[in-house]
DNA sequence: TCTTCGATTGTCT
DNA sequence: GACAATCGAAGAA
């Protein structure tokens, strides 16, 4: 029986907390039907210095939900077509979130197959932008409470991840971005391919 | 008000 | 490997 991380989970340093949240897992609940994936990919973005992140112009419409509260869901639009899911990290009026890059489903495939249409199952969740439409996820839920009990989007434990199977990388699209943050190795990526991850059990 | 462009994906060559 | 799709936010005017 798995449980849902508490707040003090996000209340620390977002790098810090990218890196633990591979191997958790990501829930989804929708009209009694349960969505649920083992996380394998994030990435950092720490605070208005670092110039990859949203916020490194200050507070806006779109990025308020990163100076909220830790344990909160950003969620915003991009590209004219995408969703992307964040996790609000660190203190309140500190803006730094972790974005989910990519999971592997262990739950509710039939749903996420349905999302995913004609897409080969490899594919479902390898993607930042792909991982929310299998899942359903849009602006409705930014700023949704990420440690409330059987809400509608939660993180929970999931499976143990050894140390050396996670690497860290530069992160991804951001070459506007100048150095150093351009090369912050603050991507971090399960080394364990998703067939190769241990069976999930309920 | 106007212009630019993105924490990407999917399709086509 | 290259590029179009597609639209809201941000910054400039």
């Amino acid at each position: 029986m798995s449980s849902i991380l508490p707040r003090a989970f996000y209340e620390r340093p977002v790098v810090e907390v990218a890196r633990s949240l591979i191997g958790k897992r990501l829930v989804r609940r929708m009209d009694g039907d349960i969505l649920a994936g083992i996380i394998l990919e994030t990435e950092a973005y720490d605070g208005e210095q670092d110039q990859a992140c949203h916020a490194h112009s200050g507070k806006t419409r779109r990025n308020a939900a990163m100076y909220g509260p830790a344990g909160h869901a950003y969620i915003y639009f991009t590209y004219g077509m995408h969703w992307l899911l964040n996790c609000v990290t660190g203190p309140e009026e500190y803006p730094a979130a972790v974005l989910i890059r990519a999971l592997t489903p262990v739950q509710g495939l039939e749903l996420i197959a349905r999302n995913r249409q004609p897409i080969a199952p490899a594919h479902w969740c390898d993607g930042p932008a792909k991982l929310t439409r299998a899942f359903s996820i849009n602006g409705e839920l930014n700023g949704y409470d990420l440690c409330r009990g059987a809400g509608e989007l939660s993180i929970m434990d999931g499976i143990p991840i050894p140390t050396e199977d996670v690497q860290a990388t530069p992160r991804i699209g951001i070459n506007y971005a100048g150095e150093p943050w351009k090369s912050m190795p603050w991507r971090f990526v399960c080394t364990t391919r998703p067939d190769e991850t241990p069976a999930i059990i309920n």
